[in-house]
RNA sequence: GGGAGCUUUCCCGAGUGGCCAAUGGGGACAGACUGUAAAUCUGCUGCGUAAUGCUUCGGUGGUUCGAAUCCACCAGCUCCCA
């Protein structure tokens, strides 16, 4: 069983997630790499330097460009990218949503136009299971639709139900694959994804029915696609006590600081999103006083650091004067410092509240945090 | 010395009598961004709370109901002939 659970504070968890890439600590956030790069320049030389436990590649992106056959070639995702720790592969599911207007979904999958070239693509479970068995990733993530909100109910439990069954398609085209040898990693891991957009009756019917399918992690996907906070917070609390509890829960594609505290008080072990990488490279730089515009005139002679408080590698050397004008003049410096400072704060954020669970300290960690990290200041 | 052309709001640059405070870029300023079609996108950029309001298109004067647009002179810049 790869999930230990050490400590429980209220449903906030504290555990240990062993895979055959290391062992992840948690609650931990992983570091988005869609195209097999953290944007802005990072490789994963620098990942260790800002605590990156898990890098997160995409299916869809890596199937496109540069093909999941290359990679393969190349001894799969770790040889290619040279980041030995975990990796895990988001399965397209996220594009079914994202590029809706290039798609068309039916039972046996769903039809994209490549947003590159615009060339016809067919993506259903089987074909992104075969994929993710040629990058080798260390988790896999099964194939689900992601449904835009608001959505009918209607739709939501018919969309629901296809993810279902998906998710067994999933999991038996892996056990083929490796059976067969041909899974670049033997030892890859599959977790299912939870739907039902806002409704929780459907949330907690999916949730029990694909509790029983013993996958090796469980994730709640299609939230923070629009909806108020309080409602997706609402969700996770709905479907928690239905997610296994020796197994490890992700909450894909959230958040800010906020919500992802507001997530661990809910019982998630694991969080992704392209927040701290995306908004680096917009100048939004995350403190622990609050979030920043490094962009503003106000910084334009402020020879501190972007945060007092952070002891990351941008901090020691650099100042938000320099890093300003680095990303005024659009030299590529400017994104690199302000992503390699944002992940680091995600990455110590995910520590500290690891050892706010270790002290038993959680939820004055969590008062004290929840709303100033996310404030503009 | 003679001739031709040019001068527009922070910059470049449209505009050749009213629909012009003046197209479009750039820059500046600010905002958005949640399993990344995103080093992207949006707003804003003479003054004024606002008005059929005020000031503005090198300067001064003129023509006209009305001028960034037409005329005269002046200043500066560019090119051609000596």
């Amino acid at each position: 069983m790869p999930y230990t659970l050490l400590k429980k504070q209220g449903a906030a968890r504290r555990g240990r997630f062993a895979t055959v890439h290391g062992t992840v600590e948690t609650p931990a956030f992983m570091n988005v790499a869609t195209a097999a790069a953290i944007k802005g320049g990072l490789s994963a030389l620098d990942l260790k330097e800002i605590k990156t436990q898990v890098m997160l590649c995409n299916t869809y992106h890596l199937h496109l460009r540069p093909g999941d056959g290359l990679v393969a070639g190349q001894g799969g995702l770790h040889r290619f990218t040279r980041w030995d720790g975990p990796i895990l592969t988001d399965s397209g599911g996220f594009q079914v949503f994202s590029l809706a207007k290039l798609r068309n979904i039916t039972e046996e999958g769903v039809t994209f136009n490549s947003h590159i070239d615009g060339h016809r693509i067919f993506m259903g479970p089987e074909q992104s299971m075969q994929i993710q068995a040629n990058l080798g990733s260390t988790i896999a993530m099964a194939f689900d639709e992601c449904v835009e909100n608001p959505a009918e109910y209607s739709y939501a439990k018919e969309s629901c139900a296809r993810t279902a069954r998906w998710l067994l398609r999933c999991k038996a085209e892996l056990a083929r694959l490796k059976a067969e040898g041909r899974a670049t990693n033997p030892g890859q891991l599959l977790f299912g994804i939870n739907q039902g957009c806002t409704f929780a009756d459907l949330r907690v019917e999916h949730m029990k029915q694909i509790a029983a399918y013993d996958l090796d992690g469980y994730a709640v996907g299609g939230l923070a696609v629009g909806e108020p906070a309080e409602v997706m917070y609402d969700i996770i609390t709905a479907v928690e006590p239905f997610a296994p509890a020796d197994k490890i829960r992700y909450l894909m594609g959230v958040g800010t600081p906020g919500n992802i505290i507001e997530g661990v008080a809910r019982g998630i072990d694991l969080f992704d999103c392209v927040m701290p990488s995306r908004n680096a490279r917009h100048g939004h730089l995350f403190t622990w006083q609050g979030i920043i515009n490094i962009k503003n005139q106000k910084y334009e002679h402020d020879s501190a650091p972007i945060d007092p408080a952070c002891d990351c590698p941008v901090c020691r050397h650099f100042s938000r004067a320099y890093i300003r004008h680095l990303q005024k003049a659009q030299e590529m410096l400017g994104l690199r410092l302000a992503v390699m400072h944002n992940l680091y704060f995600y990455n110590t954020l995910m520590e500290r509240i690891r050892a706010a669970l270790d002290a038993g300290t959680f939820p004055q960690f969590h008062d004290r945090y929840v709303r100033l990290l996310d404030t503009r200041i």
